[in-house]
DNA sequence: TGAAATAATGTAACCGGTTACATAAAAGCG
DNA sequence: CGCTTTTATGTAACCGGTTACATTATTTCA
């Protein structure tokens, strides 16, 4: 054994096998019949050297990577856990590897760090790239399928998310009808975040259904994260002692977490002071104090899904424009169910 | 535009710059002097064709493919959120790119998807793969950084973890001492595990330290796991009604949302009839019903450890054996305190 | 039974980069 | 000012697979 630790070869499989490479690549790939001793002697002799086909010499010879990429602007929310084994288990279902990287198109001067140079396809998840990003890549043909977000209006991307503006428009209800709220909170998602677009639709026209006048001041960012939701209302309750509130859609449950908090320091009761509703029925949502009324999304579903079309567009077969996923709305005590 | 959607190779932008495909390279890897203009003349053609370099062309003549692994046996747990994190952060800082992959070593007859073929390193989080795979990486000299796990006694392969028997025997002693528990259920997690082992040790350690006798009927799987640990305590609290416990160190938060329930689903009041303690302390614990008391872990802290450690590899320079991370003991109201 | 189809294999070009080696021009220097 | 270094660039082999094309052996079948 030389001091390099070279790897071993096709050629040197073929060698010791007495056959050319080609037979080899056959055998590797079972695209073309190979004579049983021939397939096991094969067998053996890779064994024997361990031998492992090089990646990348496959992906530039077959111009294809089997490896595909979730992109997203960043990984802070729970909600990830459901959806990455959502995606997970179809693309190891695919016999494919899974890339994640997170990219800000601000960062600007910085190309995407997945694409066509490096993958099969991808994922691609909230705001992380631009429209025009979007766009170059999807007229180059580029296999992509977005995950809650909405396909820029001049392209055709599909995308999958949650059924967001009837169940807000439900849960907005709720909070009027059920439990006599008037004053309600809404704490938005990040800003051009598509389900946040759509609840802030729903969230409006529940309010006009009901006759309650939209107050700009109970529209707040939360950001659909735990400490943005917590600082926003922390300062909200500080500045803004006279503008009342009575309850609170937080946007998504791992907002309700610093949502809770910041009214827990503050010392608002809640269900009593304060109505609180969730977004997505995480895990952790029945066991918090008080158990999270919420929003029951099918975040592994939207994985899966999502993942299975975009193998479909391997196929060159095309799905749907726009799939979304039935929302139901959980109750529990922190709206004042359940008592 | 020919219908093969042709990608631009480096040989067209140095056509197209009148220059060799030598000093495209050398402009793009930044590893030899080029002059002024033809730098200049460069980055217009790459702009103007959209070119960016084929990764597996690049991996292939490098014989390096700047991705690193991450092999888990799976990713159910919340707990994967911070050391993502952690572990992504430090991958975008090195301009590397993640793959992620689960894989359970009794897959049998399918060889771990990740490996020299097809990274330059991995992070090996829990036991997913066996330690005879293990080794035989290691021997070939390929980069590990093992997370949550201890290294297989015959090599020496870098590991990152917390603190774990100091902790739980302080947690243990939290209950007798303070709460006057003595029927202190663990529920451990998978077997193997090393978290799990060390916590058993310090659980049992400091059950002798206190002249309690070690019932092995106390000691339930928990794996880690919300379901699991639902399921066995139902199971334990239906089957042995005879069996007392007034106290559960849980294995972790995740396992602790599962006992949560299985106690509420049975009438068991916490604290005051059972007491509670976690481990991990994530996002949602402090809000918890109750309050869950827990142990303070850095998790993400864990994972950019780790990830710095398998680029130090890169490097040949060599990480310590085991790197412990602190923990400590956060009270709430689970376990009685803050009543 | 001879022609056509099929099975099994080999040869060598090719995928798109990197880099060792060679060379020419420019700069440094005693 | 001639000689050594340094700068800037080109040529072409090479990385480890895949696959088009060619070839021979074996079946199939009218």
């Amino acid at each position: 054994m030389t001091s390099k630790s070279q790897s071993v070869t096709i050629r040197q499989v073929a060698q010791k096998a007495g056959v050319s490479v080609a037979t080899v690549s056959r055998y590797i790939n079972h695209n073309a019949p190979i004579s049983k001793d021939v397939a096991e002697r094969l067998k053996r002799v890779m064994e024997e050297l361990h031998y492992v086909p090089h990646a990348a010499a496959r992906q530039l010879a077959s111009r294809k990577t089997r490896i595909v990429g979730l992109l997203s602007n960043n990984l802070h929310n729970d909600f990830f856990i459901p959806l990455l084994n959502g995606i997970e288990s179809v693309v190891r279902k695919h016999n494919y590897n899974l890339v994640i990287a997170t990219y800000h198109s601000d960062s600007r001067d910085m190309p995407p760090p997945i694409g066509p140079h490096n993958t099969d396809g991808m994922l691609v998840f909230s705001d992380g790239i631009s429209d025009e990003d979007l766009i170059s890549l999807h007229v180059r043909k580029f296999p992509m399928v977005l995950v809650h977000r909405a396909s820029p209006k001049s392209v055709k991307i599909p995308s999958v998310t949650v059924e967001n503006k009837k169940i807000t428009f439900e849960l907005i209800e709720h909070f009027i009808k059920v439990h006599g709220r008037k004053r309600i909170m809404f704490l938005r998602g990040p800003i051009h975040q598509d389900d946040s677009y759509w609840r802030e639709i729903g969230y409006k026209s529940a309010l006009k259904a009901n006759n309650i006048p939209f107050d700009e001041k109970l529209m707040l960012n939360g950001d659909f994260e735990r400490d943005t939701a917590r600082k926003t209302l922390n300062n909200f309750i500080a500045n803004k002692k006279h503008v009342s509130f009575d309850a609170i859609f937080t946007g998504d449950d791992d907002a309700a977490i610093g949502v809770l908090n910041a009214l827990h320091e503050n010392g608002y009761r809640v269900p009593e002071d304060v109505s609180v509703i969730g977004f997505d029925d995480l895990g952790f949502s029945a066991f918090l104090n008080p158990p999270l009324t919420t929003v029951s999304a099918p975040t592994e579903a939207v994985g899966q899904v999502a993942m299975e079309q975009l193998f479909s567009l391997f196929d060159k077969q095309f799905p749907e424009d726009i799939t979304l996923l039935p929302t139901k709305l959980i109750t529990r005590r922190s709206c004042g169910c359940n008592a």
